[in-house]
DNA sequence: GTCTATACAGGGATAGAC
DNA sequence: GTCTATCCCTGTATAGAC
C-alpha cells in the first residue's frame, strides 16, 4: 500500500545524502536532486515538502544509523583496543556530518537543530567510551574524557573532510601522534 | 590615486573571508556581501567582477598568508617541539580552508583550483616538517612523513571545523592520542 | 566609484490535470 | 504519484547615469 511510497522516499534520501555529503546543502538544488532520482521536481516535493525537511530527514537517518552503530560497537567489545578501530573507521567514513558542520550557521532551522543533536550524540558516545577506557586503565589516567572525545571527533571528521582529495591511507590513523599532540 | 580602491578591495575581501568561513561559498549571496561591506551590489561587482573571482582572491590571500606563516615557523625554530604548537595553532585557527574543502566539488573552477593549490602547499609544508623531525630523531623513526602530514592536517582542520560548536579547549590538542591512533 | 534600475537565469514551491 | 506549467523570489551580473 504505502510500500511504494516508502521505497521512493528511501531512494530520495539516499540520493540526497550523496549530494549533501558531496557539495553541501546549498551546493545543489531540488531540481538537481529530482534529476538524480529520476522524477520531476514537483514529484519530489510531493515526497518531501521542503528542502529543509528533506535535509533534516537525511541527518535524522544518519543520526539513527550512527547511534545504532556506536551502540553495537560498545556492546560487541568491552575493551578499548578493539573498540577503537571500528569507532574511528565509522566516524571517518561519515563525510555528511563534516560537510554540514561546515555550513552549520547557514542551514535552515530544522536541519540545523537535527545536526546539533547528532553532534551532541556523538560527543556523548565518545565521552562515554573514553571514560570507560580510562577506568579500565586502557588510557592514561590523567586524560580528560571530554577533551579526548573532542580530539577524536576532530581527527576522524577532519580525515572525512579531506577524504575526497587525499584518501585515508592504511597507515593514516595508525600513526603515533604523540609528537603532534603531546605537550612539550 | 588607486589607494582608496585598494583599501576598498581589502575591506571586501575581509568581509568575504568571514562569510566564506562561516557559511561557505553557496551560503551567502553577493547582495549579502555588499550589505556587509556597506555598498550596493553593483559597486561590489565593480571591485570583484564575479563571485568566483572574489572567492578565489580570498583563498589566494589565505594561501599567501599561510605560506608565509609556515615559512616563518620553520625559520624561527629548528626543533619540532617548538614548531609543533605554533603550527597546529595556525592550522586550527584556519576555518576557511576546512569549510571550503567541504564543498570542494561544488566550487566554481578558479576557486576550486586555488583551493587545491592551497591544500597541496599545506601538505608540502607538513611533510617537510615531519621529514626533518624524523631526521632529527624528534619523531619515531618508523613514521611515514606523508601519513603524518595528512593526520596532522585532519586533526587541526577537524578542530577548526568544530570550533564554532565546541571551542578548542586548552587541553584539546595536548592530549596523548596514542590510544586513538596507535595500532593494536 | 557609487548609485538606481534592470536583465535574465535559477531557486523553492504550488496548482491542477492525469 | 507523477506529470506540465507556472508563480514568485532570489541570485549573479550588467547598463548607464551621476
Amino acid at each position: 500500500m504505502a510500500q511504494r511510497k516508502n521505497i521512493a522516499r528511501d531512494d530520495i534520501l539516499l540520493s540526497a545524502h550523496a549530494l549533501l555529503a558531496n557539495v553541501g546543502f546549498h551546493g545543489f538544488s531540488m531540481r538537481d536532486l529530482a534529476d538524480e532520482v529520476g522524477i520531476s521536481s514537483a514529484s519530489l516535493h510531493h515526497h518531501t515538502p521542503t528542502k529543509d525537511e528533506m535535509a533534516t530527514a537525511v541527518v535524522q537517518r544518519e543520526r539513527d544509523r550512527l547511534n545504532k552503530r556506536l551502540a553495537s560497537i560498545g556492546a560487541e567489545h568491552e575493551d578499548w583496543p578493539r573498540r577503537r578501530p571500528e569507532l574511528m573507521q565509522s566516524l571517518t567514513e561519515t563525510r555528511l556530518t563534516a560537510v554540514l558542520m561546515a555550513e552549520l550557521a547557514g542551514l535552515p532551522p530544522k536541519c540545523q537543530a537535527e545536526l546539533r543533536l547528532l553532534h551532541s550524540n556523538l560527543i556523548g558516545w565518545l565521552t562515554r567510551f573514553a571514560t570507560e577506557a580510562i577506568r579500565r586503565q586502557e588510557m592514561p589516567q590523567n586524560t580528560e574524557p571530554e577533551a579526548l572525545a573532542g580530539t577524536m571527533l576532530a581527527l576522524a571528521q577532519g580525515a572525512a573532510l579531506y577524504s575526497t582529495v587525499a584518501p585515508v591511507g592504511p597507515t593514516w590513523l595508525l600513526a603515533d601522534l604523540r609528537p603532534v599532540t603531546s605537550a612539550l
